[in-house]
DNA sequence: CTGGATCCGTCAGGATACTG
DNA sequence: CAGTATCCTGACGGATCCAG
């Protein structure tokens, strides 16, 4: 519907790489870990088991240029960077928060699922 | 409950690799496309845009194993196989169809953004 | 048509060091 | 503390061929 917009941009392209940038494992938790509250840099590098600096800095960065991560620096010394998510963010991270959720709730049921499968494929 | 199973007894790392799983762009465009319909092989080939052969195949081998795809092999010539989600899968679905759904909505609020941040770095 | 198996290039992403 | 830059390795993932 209406999709063809100028000879530049074609919006599919453009939903496809947004799309990408958002389904990758630490793009998903550092959303769901701004949930909960605003983290600076190191308080998120704490909370999303696992992942490097790079990583990190690499996926805020992104996650900013999209409009889903709003940054806010202090001029202080040593500095302070507040990371926290903007209105459409928060509507994105309701919805991630559902895969946590079901990620934690269905482990049992998952366990399952891969024993049966074992046995099934011999 | 249910916890005890291997001599490391680190339920967090199931938690993390099955995340690792469906975490993943092919991952998630698979359980959404067959959110609406049962689908074979070459369907959903069709429906997920840019997806490869190999991608497709071993996606879906395991979403199988962890119980998110339930997969069905009629013994014709030519062999046909359908692709549906099992309960635990639609639960799953609903809330990931709300990541499209999120992309879809905000693409021109995300285009804004990424105008404006273009400007801010100079 | 479904789905392995193999080869192979690309790049995601970790480790490290450096700046403000 | 926050962020960038560089190097380098492993795996992700595409192309292709083979099989049932």
């Amino acid at each position: 519907m209406t999709v063809e917009s100028d000879t530049t941009g074609r919006i599919g392209s453009l939903a496809n790489e947004v799309f990408t940038g958002i389904a990758t494992k630490w793009a998903l938790l550092i959303i769901d870990a701004l949930g909960a509250e605003t983290l600076r840099f190191n308080q998120l590098r704490a909370q999303v088991e696992g992942i490097s600096h790079k990583m990190l800095a690499q996926t805020l960065r992104t996650l900013e240029r999209d409009g889903i991560v709003d940054r806010t620096a202090y001029a202080t010394v040593p500095p302070r960077v507040d990371y926290n998510l903007t209105a459409a963010g928060r509507e994105l991270q309701a919805t991630i928060h559902g895969i946590c959720q079901w990620t934690h709730h269905h482990l049992d049921h998952i366990q399952a699922a891969r024993d049966r499968f074992e046995g099934r494929v011999q």
